[in-house]
DNA sequence: TGGGAATTAATGTGATCACATTGTAAGCTC
DNA sequence: GAGCTTACAATGTGATCACATTAATTCCCA
C-alpha cells in the first residue's frame, strides 16, 4: 500500500488576477484548514504540480511558505508532510491561542471605533445564521473573520500572522470541532465580547474570547472523538 | 540618488553541508537580526543572487520564506523591502513578546529538569562573560539561546517558531539595545528566573521573564534615541 | 523650461532542464 | 530463505531561459 489516497485540489474559484503562485497557495491552505489533507500524508512537489496542473516552480515557493508558517513540516530527508497531531500539542495550541488572542484582544479594545464594532456585530450575525443553517465551513470561516477584524481594529497590531499560523495548525480541528458542536448549544461568547466592548471593558473582553476558544474546540479532547485523527500516545517520558 | 548602500552579506562560514537555500536564509536572517539591512530597504532577487554569487533561485524562496515569518514585507507591487518600524509597533512587538515567551515560560515549567536547568546556567554564565567582555552580539545570541532552550524544555512546544518571529521582527532594535545597555547596571533577571525554577515557582518565573525582557529592551522607547531609526509619527488617527 | 507620453531597462514569475540525493525494489550471495 | 548489495526510479535542488509587468529614463511638445 504505497499508493497515497488522491488528493482533492483545484484552483477554480480562485482569482484569476493573481499568481500561480498564490493560487496554489491559497489552495493548499484551505485544503489544510479544513483537514482535506490527512495528517502525515507526504506532498510531493511534482504530485501538486501534477494535480493542480501546474508547474512544479510555484508549487515548491508554496510548500515551502506554508512550512515556515508551520502548517507544514520538512523533515531532515526535505521530504515535506502535514504535521501530526498529539493531544498533548493540541492543548499546547489551544492554550497558545488563548494567550495570544486574549492579549490581541484586549490591546485592539481602544481602537474599535463604532464603525468596527457594527462590523463585528454583521459579523456576528452571519455566523449565527450559517449556524441555524447547520453550514460549518461558513461558520469556521465567519467565526474566524470575526475574531480576525476584532485583533485588525488595532492599526499597529503585529500579533493577527502569528494568530493565524495557530489556525492553520489546528484548522482540520477546528472544522471537526464545530461540526459536532451542532448539537450542543453554547452560550454566545461573541455576545460577550461585543457586550464587553460597548463598555469598554477590557478584561471582561479577555475572557469572553478565551471562553469563546476554549467552548469552541476545547472540549474535542475530553470528547476523545477524535482518536483515529489523533497520534497513538507518545513514549515520551518527560523529566 | 538611486544608488542603495551596497549590502554587505556572504556565505562565508556557512555550513556547507547545507542546501544553497538555507545559507541564504541564514545569510540574510542573520543581517536582519543584527540591523545590517536598514528598514525601508528594498531587496530584489537578483541584486542578492549577484551578491552572494549563488543563482536567482535559492534567494527567491529564502525571500518568501522570511516574507512568511513578517521579517520582511512584500508589498503589491511585488517588491520585497525590510519593514519600517515605528514606536507603536515597537512597542506592540515587546508587549506581544511579554504576552508570549511568560507563556511559554510557565507552560515550560514542568518539563524544566536538572539537565535543562544546568543547560540554562551555563547559557546564562556565557552571557555574563560576553556582557563583561563587552561583545553586545555575543550577548544577544546567548541570551537568545537561553530563552529558546527555556522555552523548548517543554516537548510539546508550539510557540517557540512565533516568538522567533518577534525576535527577528525588532531583531535590528534588540542590538541597538544591548549596545545601548553597557551603561546600565541592570538586576540579572536570568538569575531570577533560574531561582524560581529552582522552586519550581511558575509564577515568579513569568514575572522574570516579563521583567527580562521589558529591562533589555523595553527603555528604548523612551530613550528616544533611535529616532533616526524609526518612522517619523505616523498620521494616523485612530478612533 | 516643465510636464507628459513613449521608450528602455529592470524585476518578478513561471517553465524546463540537469544533477545530486534519497527511497525502493530487484538480485545476488551465503 | 534471510540479509546485504546493487541498480533503478523518484524527488528536491539549483540553474538558465522566456515573458509579462513594473519602474525609470528619455524625448518631444507646449
Amino acid at each position: 500500500m504505497k499508493h497515497k489516497a488522491p488528493l482533492k485540489l483545484s484552483l477554480e474559484g480562485q482569482d484569476p488576477a493573481t499568481t500561480v503562485n498564490q493560487k496554489v497557495y491559497q489552495s493548499l491552505r484551505h485544503a489544510l484548514m479544513c483537514g482535506e489533507i490527512p495528517p502525515g500524508r507526504a506532498l510531493t512537489i511534482r504530485e501538486l504540480a501534477s494535480t493542480l496542473e501546474v508547474s512544479p516552480m510555484p508549487v515548491r515557493e508554496a510548500l515551502r511558505q506554508l512550512a515556515a508558517e508551520s502548517a507544514l513540516e520538512i523533515q531532515g530527508n526535505r521530504r515535506v508532510l502535514v504535521p501530526k497531531m498529539t493531544a498533548m500539542k493540541f492543548q499546547e495550541l489551544l492554550e497558545a491561542r488563548v494567550a495570544l488572542e486574549s492579549h490581541a484582544a484586549e490591546r485592539a479594545m481602544p481602537y474599535i471605533d463604532s464603525a468596527c464594532l457594527a462590523e463585528l456585530e454583521r459579523l456576528d450575525a452571519l455566523v449565527d445564521t450559517a449556524y441555524d443553517r447547520g453550514d460549518h465551513a461558513q461558520v469556521s470561516i465567519c467565526n474566524q473573520q470575526f475574531h480576525r477584524t476584532l485583533y485588525s481594529s488595532n492599526p499597529h497590531q503585529v500579533t493577527v500572522a502569528l494568530i493565524e499560523s495557530l489556525w492553520l495548525q489546528l484548522g482540520p480541528f477546528m472544522r471537526l470541532a464545530t461540526a459536532q458542536l451542532a448539537g450542543h448549544y453554547q452560550i454566545d461568547r461573541h455576545n460577550e465580547a461585543l457586550d464587553a466592548i460597548r463598555r469598554r471593558d477590557a478584561f471582561a473582553l479577555r475572557l469572553a474570547i478565551s471562553a469563546d476558544i476554549r467552548d469552541g474546540i476545547g472540549f474535542v479532547t475530553s470528547s476523545g472523538l477524535f482518536q483515529d485523527v489523533i497520534e497513538p500516545r507518545t513514549n515520551s517520558a518527560p523529566l
